[in-house]
DNA sequence: TCCACATGTCTACAGTCGTATACTTCGCTC
DNA sequence: GAGCGAAGTATACGACTGTAGACATGTGGA
């Protein structure tokens, strides 16, 4: 038995990108080796350059992924911002473990080589993604802002542990997130 | 000559002081040595295990500092989202380069023991700052929505470099994060 | 002047990192 | 069933890390 698995290329690197997205997510670029992410796949670690070349192109491969099958956006334009307040709290709960793709940016940005692919991955598939939702210029920004806030609002409830967003009524801190939202997304009509 | 450097216990921990807070703020508590730091204040390296215990201790003294002579928020109410607003678009622009305690935190975040630190330091700082700002039950949950806000903005804009932020007029920008800083902060009265 | 102590440096150690090279083992085909 | 290529492992190397311990040096007080 040993290990139970037949040998599959396919299967076996499956396994080393998802690893890679839970350790990368939870512990950034820096934060963990590949000796640690192939201990986690189940195999040696020089899988990991066969198969991604090398650490920064697993975690290229890591990012594309996490911000590709993203299940955040999207809804009915008339509840969005209640609904994107309602979700960032929930996952956002102290309770709650999440492999997000923002915890994923937050934990690994520090690195100049992983910031520019977390860039460059940002552009092509988030801002391009919030380009089909609001194709006008004055929506552009404001979605990114938008992205600003739920960015910082996961850093300090997840990452940091601030007290101030922890040990406050949820409620309440997502009505206030709500207003913003209205403010920010195009749906209200919202003259500046 | 060599360094002309009289023997100053005090004047050699401040400049290794000084140099830890302009190190950790580039390149992230992970992103730099110790080796570094030390040749940047012109010292050896163990000089910071002895003046600050260990790397960590130097750590949570250049977060002390960086987070205590903040000249950053407080102002006139009337004008406090706009001033705000201005400011934080100002020491992000892309051709500054700026110490901000939000780099330093955004860029050392992922280190637990580093995160740690930083959540102290917040709550003791300024988390309490803004409790004499807003002393009200209310306002408190809205001071940590627009910090995270901030945090955001720095790290799109510059830790990651999104060009939705930075190829947009800064106008419209900070338009928009006005806008957002008025339902924030308790200023005009805003009604829920 | 000279000694004692504070100040600063040198060397070294044990560990981790990413990854290149050489090797072994399995699975499929003829 | 033998061999051949794919799949996976083992070892090692050089660079780097934080820091402990021994050593050197300058400086103020006697």
């Amino acid at each position: 038995m040993s290990s139970a698995h037949r040998r599959d290329a396919a299967t076996t690197r499956a396994a080393i990108l998802r690893a890679g997205v839970e350790a990368f997510t939870r512990f950034g670029f820096d934060g963990v080796g590949v000796r640690e992410i192939a201990q986690a796949a189940g195999v040696s670690a020089m899988l990991v350059n066969r198969y991604f070349g090398s650490k920064e192109g697993l975690f290229a491969e890591v990012v594309e992924v996490s911000m590709t099958d993203r299940t955040v956006l999207g809804g009915d334009p008339a509840t969005l911002a209640r609904d994107i307040a309602a979700t960032l709290v929930r996952r956002t709960s102290p309770a709650a473990d999440d492999l997000s793709p923002f915890l994923l940016m937050l934990r690994s940005a520090a690195n100049p080589r992983a910031a520019e692919i977390l860039r460059e991955n940002i552009e092509r598939h988030v801002e391009a993604h919030v380009h089909e939702v609001a194709p006008d210029t004055r929506g552009t920004d404001r979605a990114a802002v938008a992205l600003a806030l739920i960015a910082g609002f996961w850093l300090l409830r997840k990452v940091i542990g601030s007290s101030a967003l922890n040990e406050t009524d949820e409620k309440t801190v997502e009505a206030t997130l709500t207003r913003l939202f209205e403010v920010l997304l195009p749906g209200p009509a919202s003259r500046g």
